[in-house]
DNA sequence: TTTACATGTGTCAACGTTTACACATCGCTT
DNA sequence: AAGCGATGTGTAAACGTTGACACATGTAAA
């Protein structure tokens, strides 16, 4: 009646097939599989021992079969961009992990360490698993992205800009930017520095642009508005690209230096990141500079702000929340639809910045 | 001769079969699966037209239903404790990441958000999905690994102690807090506080009180090598089983505050973690107290050492590598088989350590 | 010339689930 | 009394891949 059983359940490898379990109950294996996911009828009789046989031998679900019978996993691939040194994208795996578990879905992750070829890799594994999503946090090279989408697997972006069809998921990083220079006015500054990364010209990093661009035009719009625009002489921006182990401590570190250098005068300082914000915090400590008696300083993104001394005045991105929001349209979304959600940035006032010092 | 084909490699989704490629190439699938895997005998000139007709039709393997035949996933999965806030997890995640990738495995995540039925629920994920091995980073029911075990898959621990049949990757904490307390002393430091957790009770966390003590040991133990033992009225162990946040930065914050408080002849402090001695900076700042010339400070596992200002001497914990040991036994272990890999710390002086300040 | 073994390829039955379809009953309505 | 829909269950064919097995050759040793 039914083939022979190998796995039963006793032993522990490989465990009992719903075969195993209708045996036990004397029904078929289209009525447990009726018992299992509720649809189709059933009396009551037999319910209650398939749900015996079931508790008996310990059943569970091979989701590899059930998955290549249906041709849904419910997996969804997150694909990292680079782990180290930013926690950024581990908070947003996590979002989308959280997300993910609480609806019965499951997580893959991949850590494309900053490189395309790397990239690819990851998106073949993606593919051949038969995810059915991948989320690029944040994308390398747009060919993979254009990759999947062909697939028709859907896709969805964080911090990335348009892309055909494909949800995405950004956060508005200028009204972030403006509410901690007007902090920092409302506090009396007005000589205020910025320590930020240029733009990268590539148009494969167009997203990452887009953020330096955003949170540097903040800085000037919101002097400009007070009357002290026109003025770039106290924004000193790096040349990483030139720097192989960039994004580094030594950075923020190094454009603090240059700035207190260049600009004595200044009173505060905004930083692009927390990462940028905390080693400035140890140029200005090697200094004796204190803050923020007599400077001001504001980062951007909240990622290391709590543990510095002082706790860091920043503007908190929400990450995690970037993750379950991109969970929710990898689950929600058809192959090639697109969809933007916006999440809002949030001033977090802590104790790096004070009134100016008298001088 | 062969069933009909519905993915022909352009529509996109659901993708080519082997059944299409053989079609196109002449020959069976059995063959196809030959030169997919290099195994058997397959002739140059067919190898070079299934190959050629894999590219044209952009084939892709079917992980599911490879895996399906196969019975093997070549997928590991990882069972988070909980991640925020400390860094320690997504670090120990990536390293398994990084080492089975390198293999041509896969991850899948789950964080079990500090509490066993969580727990209990991505176990029964993963085994549904059929993962070859489970890395516990770290359990937090013992049940649910034994549950993992008696299913006959491969269990991993990582800073757990012994359990029947597992791997585990322990790291030497003991040895890394007898270099810190002997940096502290060779710099002429004899005033020495300590601020931790309290090792807890609760046989369930038999390993985190295994950490708790051997980090513990250590500052004692030298102390006493250097005639300076037998008391323990620098020691702050906080109470944080009562605390709903903990861990928090606010804990050294007040474990320091404390100690500063109840013994204000320290010259040097070591904290039992690097978000303690976070904590600790913050409250010294406040103070006023100059690190390192009015106080040496040391951490321990340098998740947060290099952002702090000055940049804090610690006891660096191999927490990648520890993910990778676990990937390594995790690929390599028969189910049930015990392994122990043990880490080795290392001291790592920054700037937060110097001589004792002169009285 | 037989034998044996290496080489090359096809057939077909799994792997464990899902689901369309068929076939029963049962209780009602006309 | 026939007909109908709701209810309950089984049959069997997929899903895409793998691998044991069978069956060819060809070539070299006996």
């Amino acid at each position: 009646m039914t083939p022979p059983t190998k796995g039963d359940g006793q032993d522990g490898k490989s465990g009992p097939t719903l075969h195993d379990v209708a045996a036990q109950a004397g029904v078929s294996t289209a009525t447990v599989s009726r018992v299992l996911h509720g649809k189709g009828y059933v009396s009551d009789a037999t319910r209650r021992r398939v749900e015996k046989a079931m508790r008996q031998q310990g059943f569970r679900l091979n989701a590899v079969a059930s998955g290549l019978k249906r041709g849904s996993t419910r997996t969804i691939g997150v694909l990292l961009h680079e782990t180290l040194p930013n926690p950024f994208f581990a908070e947003v795996a996590l979002g989308v992990e959280h997300a993910a578990t609480e609806h019965g879905y499951n997580v893959l992750v991949y850590n494309a360490r900053g490189s395309a070829e790397h990239e690819r890799t990851g998106v073949d594994a993606f593919l051949s698993q038969r995810v059915d999503a991948i989320v690029f946090a944040k994308a390398v090279d747009a060919r993979n992205v254009e990759l999947v989408h062909r697939a028709g697997v859907v896709v969805v972006e964080v911090e990335k800009p348009r892309f055909r069809g494909a949800g995405v998921v950004l956060v508005d990083n200028y009204v972030g930017a403006t509410a901690a220079m007007r902090h920092l006015l409302e506090l009396g500054h007005e000589q205020i520095g910025y320590i930020g990364d240029p733009a990268p010209t590539d148009p494969e990093m167009a997203g990452t642009a887009r953020v330096i661009a955003e949170r540097l035009a903040g800085y000037r719009d919101v002097l400009e508005e007070h009357g002290f625009g026109g003025d770039d002489s106290r924004v000193v921006l790096g040349e990483y690209f030139l720097d192989p182990g960039w994004p580094s401590l030594r950075t923020g570190y190094d454009y603090m230096s240059r700035l207190l250098d260049r600009s004595p005068e200044v009173t505060a300082v905004f930083a692009a990141s927390d990462l940028l914000a905390a080693g400035a915090l140890q140029a200005l400590y090697e200094r004796r500079i204190r803050v923020p008696d007599q400077a001001s300083v504001v980062g951007f993104d909240d990622t290391h702000a709590q543990h510095l001394a002082p706790p860091l005045t920043t503007v908190r991105q929400p990450m995690f929340e970037m993750g379950v929001e991109a969970a929710g349209l990898a689950m929600k979304l058809e192959p090639r639809t697109s969809s933007e959600v916006w999440l809002q940035t949030e001033l977090v006032v802590r104790q790096s910045t004070g009134p100016p010092r008298q001088v």
